[in-house]
DNA sequence: CCGGGTTTTCGACTTTCAGTTGAAAACCTC
DNA sequence: GAGGTTTTCAACTGAAAGTCGAAAACCCGG
């Protein structure tokens, strides 16, 4: 998570999520890109979408504020330089934050880890090439459990997301085959339907 | 879907969306079931989502609007008394429509379909008491491809959602063996999570 | 009340695809 | 070159969806 600390009060000294006001010109998603630009490389988001409204009254002292919230992904690997006040958390180890911004987040990581499961959003995550194991990686790391190289590699490859890169990486200093690379496919750069668990009638070839 | 016809300017004579403004104490969804309840019992209301925010700055005339679209559904067969100046409208047939009412219908249909597909939300659709072939209608409706009864209970079946009430529906005119009716499970009401394509390793039974 | 028509139900087969395993490939260091 | 390490891949297993067809249970008309 991209997180700015707070100087000044409310909160002052606790962590929250970029944002601001919506400029009467713009829709939400233009603004949260305006927002975010002043703290990272907005080139770098592989994907944003709308995540909730959170309106609860009295979420922050003062004037009522209604928030939209988005969720923004930027490729593994990634390590954007950010202003001093702004740094990069791990989710599973967030520092004090303010007002509802934690349950924003975990809100957020739900979603990943669901969307991951049922899309193909996984390309938002991983750099333009990689190999099986550090996909591996990535996939663990934002689902929570370890899965399976073998396994991922079969699903994506059966769906025609990995393409080959023909190159092969360099092996670790404990040797080892060396990794084929890959990158996304072109068509799998955007997120496909979910797999559908009632699927039309598709008759039987033969 | 459910929709009332304007009678004063903007947008006069078209149909609308049941909505309004954000009370100062209230959060969109408290609000939202507020202005629901001015049209139709909002006991029925089965399942109740945030879809999407609409926040185009020119979305409709006058003064800037942001709208907190909801996905409603109501169980089929339930036909509740609407004022006179609102109806039940098929999504595949809507008449002329208000503003971006029209994008925000077909937002929340294509929701419908992708969420029927990966979770149990059926449930929200039906009766509480159905047969197979009546559930198969409501599916193929919603989801605009005629599913197979045969397949459809025995995936809902395996899930533990089906609960038989051990009574029979009486048959058609034409005759016709006396359908068995059903329930959905208790433990089937609330949303399920998606079906994991990718899921935690499960170490092999035996 | 019996036979033909209709609809539902259910078991069985097929197909697809995910989960697992183990062996071979291809590298490293010593 | 031997031993260790990591990746790759083919094959097996298992689960669940898609399909099919027969049997069950009703209607109606004669």
């Amino acid at each position: 998570m991209l997180l700015w600390r707070r100087a000044k009060e409310p909160a002052a000294g606790l962590w929250s999520l970029p944002g601001g006001g919506l400029g009467t010109t713009e829709d939400v998603q233009t603004s949260i890109r305006r927002q975010l630009a002043e703290k990272v490389d907005v080139q770098q988001l592989a994907h944003v979408e709308q995540l909730a409204v959170f309106s609860a009254p009295d979420r922050k002292p003062g004037p009522r504020v209604v928030a939209t919230a988005f969720l923004g992904l930027v490729p593994a690997g990634n390590d954007p330089e950010v202003p001093s006040d702004t740094d990069w958390h791990r989710v599973d180890a967030l520092p004090p934050t303010a007002f509802d911004h934690e349950s924003i987040v975990l809100r957020a990581r739900d979603r990943l880890r669901a969307k991951l499961s049922y899309t193909n959003l996984g390309f938002a995550l991983a750099p333009p090439v990689f190999t099986i194991s550090e996909l591996r990686e990535i996939y663990s790391a934002a689902l929570g459990y370890r899965v399976s190289a073998t396994n991922l590699q079969r699903v994506l490859a059966r769906r025609g997301l990995l393409e080959p890169t023909g190159e092969t990486a360099a092996p670790g200093p404990s040797g080892g085959r060396p990794a084929a690379q890959f990158g996304f496919a072109a068509h799998g750069m955007q997120i496909t339907d979910p797999f559908a668990v009632l699927r039309p009638p598709q008759h039987r070839s033969g």
